[in-house]
DNA sequence: CCTACCGATCGGTAGG
DNA sequence: CCTACCGATCGGTAGG
């Protein structure tokens, strides 16, 4: 009855009887299931936690069977670390690419300009669409091992590099007060506690959160 | 060999041979055990997170055997409830007896007074000695069934209702600018946050932090 | 990537 | 509160 004939999509007999169907040669290779993987774990490890997800949750929710995303990944921590990763390499390329866009638009930028580009871009990467995989860097950190978590802090040093300049120079202008490593871990705590009570599309929209984070954090402003 | 006479601390014989010895009178009864399953509770779920702390972990942290948490309480997620209670309670009545201590002893304290008290005091809840609740509470409520969450939900809106005034007080006199509903998110994310950095006795102390907070938000600091 | 499977662990319970 | 136990689930693997 489930005996079809082993062919794959272009007619020609297969080798292999077992298994779905391969794609065609566009559609595999290229690591897509890799990235439907890391899609579907970034969403449940958000929504239920890291411990309280199973590979077999995962693996269902990227149609997959139990055992399938053992063969993409090593095991369930690093694909929690991968996840990590993803994550803040988009977030890094992100905010380099809003840092740069804002500077052509904008001639000599000012700091309370660049604070403000960071902060939209941060919530962005945090709360906007497609946005799970910084919410489980942010939470999910100590189920990583000591080595998995020092690759992810090394990339999350750069991310808030990009910060400290900017904090300085408000500081300077006496736009800022006080001490501003300080300040920079507030201003992150600030923001990355909106993943726990924001909800999209209801009364407050990301334009109006960078707004009220900077007319909170900033004096005299112009 | 191990068929030792059952008797209890007095000498008499006891009607039960298995198990360990029963307490005296002083020690049982009140609750003792129960509350040495919260602290473990609430140390471990800090530490590892609800989903990766199993109930024998803390039976075994609090002394007992396997079983016994469940003389205690009827499940796991209870004992999580018990844990989040137990500490929106004694958080709102430290907080409560920090207020009326800030009042005796300044007369007609300023806004700016008030808010250095609740924030002082929320961190000391947050960070300080035997502080295992509040985190625990902060980041694995989504652990807790709705009718869970709703229970302790009522208790944090009590806790959070005594900053209302103030930070509304401090709105009108000009030293908070913008929506007072956001600025008390933020501050409270801004503390809370640290929960995710803050080292004990290094660098700074919970003071540094509060000084720090006020000058970050407020305004025309006196 | 699937099938079939394993050993370990887990939350929870009956009975005392 | 302990003993002894159960059914379910979990991370992971061998072999194809």
């Amino acid at each position: 009855m489930n005996a079809q004939t082993p062919t794959g999509d272009d007619g020609e007999p297969r080798k292999r009887a077992r298994g779905r169907p391969r794609k065609t040669a566009n559609e595999r290779d290229d690591g897509n299931r890799r990235q439907d993987l890391l899609r579907a774990a970034a969403r449940l490890f958000r929504q239920q936690g890291f411990a309280a997800t199973s590979t077999r949750d995962i693996a269902t929710a990227a149609g997959m069977r139990s055992g399938s995303p053992f063969y993409h990944f090593e095991n369930k921590e690093a694909l929690l670390a991968a996840v990590m990763l993803e994550g803040m390499q988009r977030a890094t390329g992100r905010q380099a690419g809003a840092m740069q866009a804002a500077a052509v638009a904008g001639r000599a930028l000012s700091a309370r300009d660049c604070l403000r580009v960071l902060v939209r871009n941060h919530l962005e990467v945090l709360l906007g669409a497609e946005s799970d995989f910084i919410p489980v860097m942010l939470y999910e950190w100590r189920s990583l091992s000591e080595v998995q978590r020092q690759a992810v802090n090394e990339l999350r040093r750069e991310y808030e590099a990009v910060w400290v300049p900017v904090l300085q120079a408000l500081h300077d202008r006496g736009e800022l007060q006080g001490d501003t490593s300080l300040a920079r871990l507030m201003l992150f705590g600030a923001l990355n506690w909106a993943v726990q009570w924001f909800e999209p599309g209801r009364k407050k929209s990301l334009d109006d959160l960078t707004e009220a984070a900077l007319q909170l954090f900033l004096k005299e402003q112009g």
